[in-house]
DNA sequence: GATGAATGAGGTTTCATTCAT
DNA sequence: TATGAATGAAACCTCATTCAT
């Protein structure tokens, strides 16, 4: 769509990214957009012609993040043994989530229109869920009685449940909520 | 510890509380305090002498929100059948949550260092669920590897995963979170 | 309409409005709203509560000075001889003007929508000219075809030829252009 | 002096005149250089490449205007009857700046130092309007006390005016302003 | 010469907090 | 005690200007 940006633009456009996330994971969203450009190494002006409002930039890290959660269901396909294809994939999510301490709060942080940002990558990460999940339900691993939206409201929450959880209770917590998703035996 | 205060002053506090728990629901934590004041029909000035900082609001209404359910704990163990007492609470309790909007937001909310709230109320809270968590664990309802911790932190789980699923899946992804904390078979 | 200021809150608005007065009319109307504050001797954050926006504040020195322009034409309504009435208001309004180099300024400063801010002002100010013109018409001392707007506008009119006007021309630019208001004898 | 530009610099440097004029004009001197650039279809770089600043650009604006009217007095000295050459230069300019909501906003605009860009075109301007003065004297239809200096600055009244007054009353209103000119009977 | 990305000072505006009324 | 006006630090954002491509 957009002219390819110069070989500098794209790549000071990711270090603002980087760097967004970071910040925001680190000291919530409320942190202000000059601490975002400071750890970039780039002007604030940059950060503003690139993301030109602080929403925008809020939700241009959210969809990355689900990108990068898509590319994940997407490796995880790799596996040959269908449970543990869609189980080690959520538990991985999981457990990098509670460690970054960004999705949850990106994803709550007040404001953002969650919806709105799907737009495009909804897509691309349900259908990748979808992939893991219909064969999972085939090899009788998964309930048969949900799909991809389920399962990924289903990974939301186990984020949350893991933030929020003492971390000697977390593993077991974790895998009480991602056990509901397994086949009744 | 704090002497009683006058019965106008009383009514103040709970009216302003009330307020920020409607505000913060309904437009994030971000929003003015102000917007407490307008709503609660009180000066500015009457919230910052219940409350001193825009912190120490947040901390009450989570204190609420927890004390809340606390007594919706022990109200539930009202009910006789031990199974139903524990996952009626947690169902009742999400169900609220997502629709009021506000328990999930409050928790999420950037700056608010949850540990430090729980001072008191997470006894409280703790004792009353565990009340519930030991009768049901008895009667064979709930898995015996899981205590009152587990059992808080999936509720905070689904409740983020009730928020997060379009409201035609919203039902069954509860279901399934909810799910994890039964006994097997 | 709105409930009376408290009396320090009126005082200050007073003071930001004549300040901001005094400071565009010396800088222009690009000058900081932050020098506005500093000279009426207020932090910013009055001047935003007394004026939204500072578009706000331009339209609010605006209709103030137009108002002023009213007052000084009621008052000339005083001088026994219609004609030197006219023009005696229209000449001082003139020289006024040149001196405090903002009238001219502010009407003409980009983005102030002059229409809108006619609002009441724009009743009272042509109600107190047309007293003027009508006895100065009846007098024989002005043109019979124009009426208060046109006096207005060859009021700015003069206004701006005055400051353009090289210092030695001044005087004598003023009376050609008001000369062409008076009746052919 | 400068250099003479290569073909297509020259090319851009009326472009981007062009545009300035048409910009400011349309959205006032505070409209953003990068606006003139992309109306210019040029790079901003291209624009500060030949005017070094914002305000050389506002002054070249206002130089390219003044010799436009410069042109247009010298054009009008055609016309035999002396009167009606003056008065139609006169009308032609004003109905041409009420219009193009231009020449008015340039010249009251903030910060620009009228006097010092007057250098070169003022001695131009002057020059050609003496031309239509003298003549226009001679011939009994200019006041005998007014030359080119009045002359300016009243067509610079007359324009503010026009645009001031309400459609309705602007013809009469210019007509006013500028029978001040006029030789008495 | 032309381009447009980067810069960062500075402008407008918000909002937690204080304090005179 | 309650009020809401005042405060000013700090947030967001713009834009004139520079400079690598």
């Amino acid at each position: 769509m957009s002219k390819p940006l110069r070989a500098d633009a794209r790549r000071n456009r990711e270090r603002v990214l980087e760097a967004a996330q970071d910040v925001f994971a680190a000291e919530g969203v409320g942190a202000p957009t000059e601490a975002v450009a400071r750890r970039a190494g780039v002007g604030i002006g940059t950060v503003f012609r690139h993301f030109p409002t602080k929403e925008a930039l809020l939700e241009a890290v959210l969809v990355e993040r689900l990108r990068g959660l898509a590319e994940h269901a997407r490796a995880a396909y790799a596996e040959p043994d269908a449970g543990a294809a869609l189980f080690g994939f959520l538990e991985h999510v999981v457990a990098q989530s509670a460690a970054k301490n960004a999705f949850a709060d990106a994803l709550a942080g007040a404001g953002v229109d969650v919806s709105s940002v799907f737009g495009e990558v909804r897509a691309e990460l349900l259908g990748a869920v979808e992939a893991l999940v219909l064969r999972a339900r085939d090899a009788g691993a998964l309930r048969p009685d949900v799909g991809p939206v389920e399962v990924v409201a289903v990974l939301v929450g186990a984020s949350h449940a893991a933030r929020w959880a003492p971390e000697a209770a977390r593993a077991r917590t974790v895998a009480v909520v991602l056990d509901g998703l397994r086949a009744k035996r």
